[in-house]
RNA sequence: GCCGGAUUAGCUCAGUGGUAGAGCAACCGCCUUGUAAGCGGUAGGUCGUCGGUUCAAGCCCGACAUCCGGCUCCA
């Protein structure tokens, strides 16, 4: 996402001498020639230039292009953006500021939200405080000090009162949310950052630093949008608005990323789907729900086909289960306990006089009715590990504002499958799924991944302790094994089992949730599943639960946004175009149409009335990977040329090569 | 669900209270000879829906629907 860092060469160290004692870390550091450094790490922290230095202290450069540079200077425009809105907004109370990702937000409660144009007005303002060259001025405070100086600021007296409440850092990061909190007051002191113009105080915040020296030194920012957010992350608090921006090293920097964010724009799987005539949402149906054109089914359809066929291989068993239940059986796999309130609400039916029916519920998980398909009559062991394969469509009833195109929608495809299994095989078939797995996104052209290891959490699971950590540990070794980076996700499991997330970074470095694998000993103890054992005992299965794509419409949106809508051949709705230079040729590309029709290959002629040159236009945008265009050399050689999705061109190759050629670039997968 | 913004032709968008526009796409006609737009014409909109203000509403107000950006959520 972000622009290349400069070549790393290790950041500047100095250690301090007896002169420099006294001096400043700022000073240190311009006398050994560096130039680019936000603030410096002295003893692992990050201080401020003006930081006074003693003897024996190791001085580290923290060069404006690196992590910690970029969040010291996000956070200084942050800064900037706070004291702009007090100026502009009298008033205004502060929320917290924080860096972030790319850039940086400042939460306010202002007396009305902000509108487009107060945004346009507080980046100018900021641009003239940044034009001012505002020292930031760090000054340590006691609890008492900050309370009365912050008396009009109630966040931040919160803030003040959660760290003077809590003994130790553990029990402030608890208290607060997502770790932002200790931009404020994290650290061992509270001090307050002042703004001074000459020696005047313009402007103050409550602030842990460090900051860059002056404002001026903030390269370059942009405000981006506002946005509502709840304080401290909790629903139950007050609605601030949230303000971002984005700031870097550089001009060039910032212009690289607001680059990126077009090229991300027109990657949009939304725009590309109307674009190329893939899919929509129409009104009429609903919300979250899709609807696929010829073009988008045909993509799906390719997906699908070649999906299936490696789960033939790979040893699963097709099923079909329906898309609506009674709901008794959400009652016996505990969905109406945990989830209700995300599945569309029930319709009554079959209710007779005064006598009332049964309530059906639209599934928004398969595994149920799977289970019912292992329970359908007895199980030997040596039918284990039985894998039950289906493109099952469920619907889940998401809340309003979160829905978003294909990622999100309230209906959708898995490609589910669960797998039944003893203890003992457990290990072995975790291993053979995760393999399976990559390997199978990998043929759909995901390259980059990592693990996620989703774990426990005690508020919100059912099972035995013992049953989790040896779902945890199998899940782990497993990870380890793929040799994959792996990331803990304390808490994040379902509620039945731990699991193992797949992400995969796309063509422009976004990471998605892909696949899930997750471990469950506890609905085949509700679905009262069992098989025969070798010794005649009954015993339960372990049952895991895996999705590949997760959804398929989900994984068409992260396909189609990765490759930027010009899919690989074998997937591209359209694969060839045929585009006579002249009507009079229409005929020999019709023929060559037909003998790829005949080998599966999807191709049209454009015997439109249009000029080539039009017709290559319009192929190109549609972002179809091969045309082949015929004028009299070609057809006197019986011959085509190619163009290819690139511009590149190849005259003049024979009709039988390039049949073959197609064929086998569609077959490959390439 | 919450906050803000948006919704005008199939698509992208102009239109700040006085008889609805453009480009592309579609359709028709003429044209067509080598790698990203040939020319001309035709058709297409109860301006998201419902209600209100006004002599008059695409434009102002309200409710609802949908979308967008966040927040919260995401089995």
């Amino acid at each position: 996402m972000s622009p290349s860092a400069p070549p790393a060469a290790a950041p500047v160290s100095v250690t301090v001498s007896t002169q420099q004692a006294g001096t400043t870390a700022g000073e240190v550091l311009r006398a050994a020639g560096v130039k680019d450094s936000a603030v410096a790490r002295i003893g692992g922290q990050l201080r401020d230039l003006a930081h006074v230095v003693h003897e024996g202290d190791v001085v580290e450069a923290v060069p404006y292009a690196s992590e910690d540079g970029r969040a010291v200077l996000r956070h200084s425009a942050a800064h900037v953006l706070a004291q702009a809105v007090q100026d502009l907004f009298p008033g205004t109370q502060l929320g917290i500021g924080p860096p972030v990702k790319d850039g940086f937000y400042y939460d306010f409660l202002p007396e009305r939200p902000f509108t487009p144009e107060d945004v346009a007005a507080i980046e100018k303002r900021m641009e003239q405080i940044v034009r001012q060259r505002q020292r930031f001025s760090r000054r340590v405070v006691s609890e008492e000090d900050a309370r009365d100086e912050l008396a009009d600021e109630p966040f931040k007296l919160e803030l003040v009162g959660l760290k003077g409440s809590s003994s130790d850092d553990d029990g402030s990061s608890a208290a607060l949310a997502g770790g932002e909190e200790t931009v404020e007051v994290g650290g061992g002191e509270l001090t307050i950052y002042d703004n001074l113009v000459g020696e005047e105080l313009v402007w103050k915040d409550l602030c842990r630093g460090p900051h860059l020296p002056t404002t001026r030194d903030i390269p370059a920012f942009r405000l981006m949008r506002t946005a509502a957010a709840y304080w401290r992350g909790d629903q139950r608090n007050a609605q601030l608005q949230r303000v971002y921006g984005t700031a870097w090293e550089s001009r060039d920097a910032l212009k690289a990323h607001l680059t990126m964010l077009e090229e991300a724009e027109k990657r949009d799987h939304r725009r590309l789907g109307t674009e190329l005539d893939l899919f929509s949402f129409p009104d009429e149906i609903g919300s979250g729900l899709a609807v696929f054109h010829p073009k988008g089914g045909v993509v799906r359809m390719a997906m699908e086909e070649y999906s299936r066929r490696r789960h033939v291989e790979e040893g699963y068993e097709f099923v079909n289960t329906p898309h609506i239940t009674k709901g008794t059986l959400f009652e016996t796999s505990g969905h109406l306990d945990w989830y209700a309130e995300g599945m569309y609400p029930p319709m009554q039916l079959d209710a007779v006089g005064d006598k009332p029916g049964a309530d059906y519920y639209l599934k928004p998980m398969n595994c149920p009715m799977h289970n019912l398909v292992f329970a359908a009559r007895g199980r030997s062991y040596r039918e284990l590990p039985l894998r039950l394969f289906e493109f099952g469509t469920v619907y889940r009833y998401e809340k309003s504002g979160v829905i978003h195109g294909l990622t999100r929608a309230r209906g959708f495809t898995q490609d589910d499958a669960h797998i039944y299994c003893t203890r003992a095989q457990m290990a072995d078939e975790l291993a053979s799924l995760l393999t399976f797995v990559l390997g199978l996104l990998r043929d759909y052209g995901l390259e980059d991944f990592y693990l996620e290891l989703s774990t426990r959490d005690p508020d919100k699971s059912v099972g035995s302790d013992e049953a989790w950590e040896e779902a945890t540990a199998a899940l782990q070794s497993v990870a380890d094994a793929s040799g994959l980076e792996l990331v803990p996700d304390p808490g994040g499991a379902a509620f039945y089992g731990p699991k193992i997330s797949v992400q995969a970074r796309d063509a422009i470095g976004r990471t998605w949730q892909m696949s899930t694998i997750q471990v469950d000993f506890n609905l085949p103890e509700r679905f009262g599943l069992e098989y025969a054992a070798a010794d005649g005992t009954r015993q339960r299965p372990v049952m895991l639960h895996r999705a590949l794509f997760g959804s398929i419409e989900r994984f068409f949106a992260v396909l189609l946004e990765h490759y930027a809508g010009a899919f690989p051949a074998w997937l591209a709705p359209v694969q060839v175009v045929g585009i006579p230079v002249h009507s009079d040729y229409d005929g020999h590309l019709l023929a060559v149409a037909d003998r790829l029709r005949r080998r599966g290959v999807r191709v049209e002629v454009d015997t439109s009335d249009d000029r080539m040159q039009k017709k290559i236009r319009s192929a190109q945008r549609a972002k179809v990977p091969f045309m082949l265009i015929a004028g009299e050399d070609d057809v006197l050689k019986d011959a085509v040329s190619f163009r290819y999705r690139d511009g590149t061109q190849e005259n003049g190759v024979p009709v039988d090569e390039a049949v073959e050629k197609l064929v086998a670039a569609v077959e490959s997968r390439a």
